[in-house]
RNA sequence: GCGCCAAUAGCUCAGCAGGAUAGAGCAACUGCCUUCUAAGCAGUAGGUCAGGGGUUCGAAUCCCUUUUGGCGUGCCA
C-alpha cells in the first residue's frame, strides 16, 4: 500500500531535519529549538509541489526571520535520492519542494502494481467495525432520506474496507413498539373500511394514511376475503401485522438492492425481546441502583451519567421503550458480537438522542464505557416542489419514495448526487428531479472514463496496447497537464485516509470530480494517437491508470464506470 | 429557554486539527471539432467568506458574541 503524499511528507520532514542538525552545528543556526510546522500541498503550484513552513514556526524561537532560517536550512539540505529534484526559499519563508521524474514514476507504479486495490491504506489494521444504516420502519416504504442516509452509509463502509477496516454492515429493523401497533391498527382500518365502506371505519387519527396500507389491506382481502370480519381486534392486528412486516421487509430488500445496497445482516429488534435480551439488559441497570420508579414507569438516571434528561426505560404498562431497547441492541453489538467500534448513521432528527444515548453507553454495568460508539448524523433533506417545500412525512403518506425516485433518476445519478457532506442541508427539487439527471456530475466523470476506454480500444486497434512501466520513459511526462494528472492520482490513498478519518465519504465524489477535470484537460492538451512511440506509451499508460482509479473510485461510491456513452 | 448543525459568487456548493492572490459547477458572455468521444476544453465577468470582538508573524478556518435558518428537547422510533 503506497502512500505517496505520505511519503513525500515524511522524506521532507528528515530531510529538513538533517539540514537543521548540520546548521545548528555549523552554528548557522541556533542549536537547541525544537523544528515542527506542517508540510502542505501548495494550491498554486508556481510555489513548488510541496511546501515546508518550519522556518514560519522556528521564528520565534530562533529569534531569526523566518527567510533567514529557512535559507541556512536550505544551504544544507541533501536532495541526492530523495524524491525531490530541487527546492526554494519563497513568500514569507516557506521552502518549496520541487518533485522528480522518480516521484511521477512511482506513483504510476503503485497504480499498477495494485490496480483495484490502488487506494487502500492500512489504518484500520483489521479492526471490526459495524456500520449500521438506513434502519427504515418497515411501517411503509422508504423515503428520499433514506437514499442519502443509505449512499452515506453504504459509501462509508467501502471507504472504511478501502482504510484497512474489517466492515459489517447492518440493518435495524423495528418490527417491535408502538410503531408497528399503529401499523396493525392502520390495516386493520382500511380491511374494514373494504368490506363496509370508508365512511362507515373511523381511521385512526395518527395512523399511517399511505397508499401502501390501503394495498396490504387489498391483499389481505384478495386472499382471505371478510375472513377477519369476526375477530376479535387484537388477534386480527397481530394477523395483519404478521402479513404486512415481512411483505414490507421483503420489499425493502428489493428495492434497496436495486439502489445496490446489500447489507450482511438484517437485524431483528423482535429478536432482543424474544430472547429476554432487553430484559436482561435493564436488569442490569436496576440491579446497580441505575434506575428509579416514577408514576408507574422505569427510569434511567441519565443526568448522573452526563446527559441533560432522564429516559423511561419500562413505560408504566410494563412494554419496554424503544430507548430501552436501543440499549439492548447496542449491548449485543459490543458486548455479544464483539465489534471494536459501531457507527450509527441516523438522520439529524435523532441527533438529541444520539447525545443522550453515549451518556447512557458510559453505565458501568453494561460493561461498554471503553467502547467506540460513533455517529454519522446528516442533515435532513428537503424536499421542494416548484419551490415550495413539501412536507416528508410516512405518517401522511406524502412522501417521495426511494423506489419511485429511482423510477426517475438513474441509480448512479441518485448515488452521486446523495453522497454529499453529511452535515449540511440538502435540498432535492421534485421539478428539477430530471435536469438534475443531466446537471449531475456523474455524467462528467463517467465521461472521462468512458473517453478513456474508447481511446484504448481505439490505440489498441492499431497495434498500440497499454505497456507495462518497465517499458514506459516518465521523464517525457514532463508537460504540466500531465505532472498536474499524476499528482491527483497520487492523492488518493490519502483522500481515503481523510474520508475514513472524517466518516465523509463525499470527499471521493470531490476528489473524482477534480481527476475527471484534470483528464480532460491532459486530453485537450495533449495528444496521444500519431504522437513518437516514447511519447505514446507514456501518455497512454498515464491513462489507463487514469481510468483504473476512476474506476476504484467509483467502486466505492457505488457508481458504475461505463465503457461507452 | 436549553442543546446540536449550518451561514462563502445570482443559484448549488468546495476550501475548516491556522498558511502565500478564497476555488469549482450551473446560469451569462467570447472562442475551440476535415486529427484519439464537444456529455469536453480555453477565456471574460462575478466576493463585506452573515455582523462584531478576540487569539497571532498570519484567520473563511480556532475562541467569544449577536443575527438568521434547520433539527431536537415524547411513557414515539
Amino acid at each position: 500500500m503506497f502512500n505517496l503524499i505520505e511519503s513525500a511528507k515524511i522524506q521532507i520532514d528528515e530531510l529538513v531535519r538533517e539540514a537543521y542538525a548540520k546548521a545548528a552545528e555549523k552554528g548557522s543556526l541556533p542549536a537547541d529549538c525544537v523544528l515542527q510546522g506542517s508540510v502542505e500541498i501548495p494550491k498554486d503550484t508556481a510555489n513548488g509541489d510541496y511546501a515546508c513552513g518550519y522556518a514560519l514556526a522556528a521564528a520565534k524561537s530562533m529569534r531569526m526571520p523566518p527567510r533567514k532560517i529557512a535559507e541556512a536550512l536550505v544551504e544544507e539540505l541533501a536532495l541526492d535520492g530523495s524524491f525531490f529534484e530541487s527546492v526554494s526559499v519563497a513568500g514569507p519563508g516557506f521552502i518549496n519542494f520541487m518533485l522528480s521524474d522518480k516521484w511521477y514514476g512511482d506513483v504510476l507504479r503503485a497504480v499498477e502494481t495494485e490496480g483495484p486495490e490502488y487506494g487502500s491504506v492500512d489504518m484500520g489494521k483489521g479492526e471490526r467495525v459495524m456500520v449500521e444504516f438506513v434502519s427504515a420502519n418497515p411501517t411503509g416504504p422508504m423515503t428520499i432520506g433514506n437514499a442519502r442516509g443509505g449512499v452515506l452509509g453504504d459509501a462509508l463502509a467501502s471507504v472504511l474496507e478501502k482504510a484497512g477496516y474489517n466492515v459489517w454492515r447492518e440493518f435495524y429493523v423495528n418490527d417491535a413498539g408502538n410503531q408497528v401497533d399503529l401499523f396493525g391498527r392502520s390495516i386493520e382500518a382500511r380491511y374494514l373500511q373494504l368490506i363496509k365502506g370508508e365512511d362507515a371505519v373511523e381511521f385512526p387519527e395518527d395512523g399511517y394514511h399511505g397508499d401502501d396500507i390501503k394495498q396490504l389491506a387489498s391483499m389481505i382481502y384478495e386472499k382471505d376475503g371478510d375472513k377477519y370480519l369476526d375477530m376479535p381486534s387484537d388477534e386480527r392486528r397481530k394477523a395483519f401485522v404478521e402479513f404486512g412486516l415481512p411483505h414490507n421487509i421483503a420489499l425493502m430488500k428489493k428495492h434497496l438492492e436495486r439502489y445496490r445496497i446489500n447489507f450482511d445482516q438484517w437485524f431483528l429488534e423482535s429478536d432482543l425481546h424474544k430472547s429476554g435480551y432487553v430484559e436482561e439488559t435493564v436488569k442490569l441497570l436496576s440491579d446497580s441502583g441505575y434506575t428509579y420508579e416514577k408514576d408507574g414507569a422505569l427510569w434511567l438516571k441519565n443526568m448522573e451519567l452526563g446527559a441533560d434528561k432522564d429516559e423511561v426505560l419500562r413505560r408504566a404498562n410494563g412494554f419496554y421503550t424503544y430507548y430501552a431497547v436501543d440499549i439492548a441492541y447496542h449491548r449485543n453489538k459490543f458486548i455479544e458480537r464483539g465489534f471494536d467500534r459501531v457507527i450509527d448513521v441516523w438522520g439529524a432528527d435523532h441527533h438529541g438522542h444520539a447525545i443522550r444515548f453515549k451518556a447512557s453507553m458510559t453505565a458501568e454495568p453494561l460493561g461498554m464505557k471503553d467502547k467506540s460508539l460513533d455517529f454519522l448524523i446528516m442533515q435532513m433533506v428537503r424536499l421542494t416542489r416548484d419551490g415550495e417545500t413539501v412536507k416528508v412525512s410516512k405518517r401522511t403518506g406524502k412522501a417521495l419514495t426511494l423506489n419511485d425516485l429511482l423510477d426517475e433518476i438513474s441509480v448512479d445519478a441518485c448515488r452521486f448526487f446523495f453522497n454529499a457532506k453529511p452535515d449540511t442541508h440538502l435540498e432535492f427539487d421534485l421539478g428539477l428531479a430530471v435536469r438534475q439527471d443531466s446537471e449531475n456530475p456523474v455524467y462528467y466523470v463517467q465521461y472521462a472514463h468512458a473517453r478513456i476506454c474508447s481511446l484504448i480500444a481505439n490505440l489498441s486497434e492499431e497495434g498500440s496496447d497499454v505497456r507495462p512501466m518497465s517499458e514506459v520513459d516518465i521523464s517525457v511526462l514532463s508537460g504540466e497537464t500531465e505532472r498536474e494528472l499524476i499528482k491527483q492520482i497520487s492523492l488518493l490513498p490519502e483522500e481515503i485516509r481523510l474520508a475514513a478519518r472524517d466518516y465523509d465519504p463525499s470527499r471521493i465524489n470531490r476528489y473524482v470530480i477534480d481527476l475527471a477535470a484534470r483528464f480532460h484537460k491532459f486530453y485537450n492538451a495533449c495528444r496521444i494517437k500519431g504522437e513518437p512511440e516514447d511519447i505514446l506509451n507514456a501518455r497512454l499508460k498515464l491513462a489507463e491508470c487514469t481510468r483504473r482509479v476512476i474506476e476504484n473510485c467509483l467502486e466505492i461510491v457505488g457508481v458504475t464506470a461505463p465503457e461507452k456513452m
